[in-house]
DNA sequence: CGGCCGATCCACT
DNA sequence: GTGGATCGGCCGA
């Protein structure tokens, strides 16, 4: 089932971000359909969150898309080399995200393979939110695109996020402070990283 | 308009 | 464990 509209349009971002672990996150670029199941996030809460672009209320045109309704990608360039993939989340005018940290290649291994120069696809191929967007295809031009399809998978390209029933034993999801943040100050410290222990 | 820097990754030691 | 790649976004002048 592809997640619907109501399930990003709550405003808390760390319970969505928790809940994101277990779910399947599709891309369907140039016709080649790829997943990957979702083991890593993090949630970035928005104005009064100094880790977030949209701190303080930032909008600009890069951050204009966080600002839009939940259930929209957020992809930015990071270190002038890697796309970052993020789920908006919340209602439109509330700039809530979660960062997509790690996923584990499930269809398409042999279009991953040949996106990142891989011979092998295993679970290290999608540990790194650089990395997911390379093996899945998601380039920063895609930011903006909807994750919410109301009448199934797209016919073309997209990008949508499937339930397929996966539901982690709670006991295995490991909470602690996000990477690469240390400029946000006390915020940096906030148990907004999710990942499935393996 | 110039300069700094980043929600990273990989090769190399 | 570490440093270089690499370039758009953001800020200050």
């Amino acid at each position: 089932m592809i997640l619907p509209r109501n399930f990003y349009t709550r405003d808390d971002v760390v319970l969505i971000a928790r809940e994101l672990l277990g779910k399947t996150l599709y891309s369907s670029i140039n016709g080649i359909l790829t997943s990957g199941l979702i083991t890593e996030t993090e949630a970035y809460a928005g104005v009064t969150d100094r880790a977030s672009h949209a701190f303080n209320g930032r909008r600009t045109s890069r951050t204009e898309v966080m600002f839009m309704a939940g259930g929209t990608a957020y992809v930015y360039l990071c270190y002038g080399v890697h796309s970052l993939f993020n789920v908006v989340t919340s209602f439109e005018g509330t700039p809530n995200a979660v960062l997509i940290r790690s996923v584990k290649p499930m269809e398409g291994l042999e279009a991953m393979k040949c996106r990142n120069g891989k011979t092998s696809m295993g679970l290290r191929e999608g540990t790194g939110p650089g990395k997911v967007s390379k093996i899945l295809g998601i380039h920063y031009s895609h930011s903006g695109w909807p994750l919410v399809h109301e009448k199934g998978r797209p016919s073309g390209d997209g990008l949508w996020i499937e339930d397929v029933g996966i539901v982690p034993d709670p006991a295995l999801i490991i909470a602690g402070p996000r990477i690469g943040v240390d400029y946000a100050g006390d915020d940096a410290l906030l148990p907004y990283r999710f990942r499935i222990s393996l």
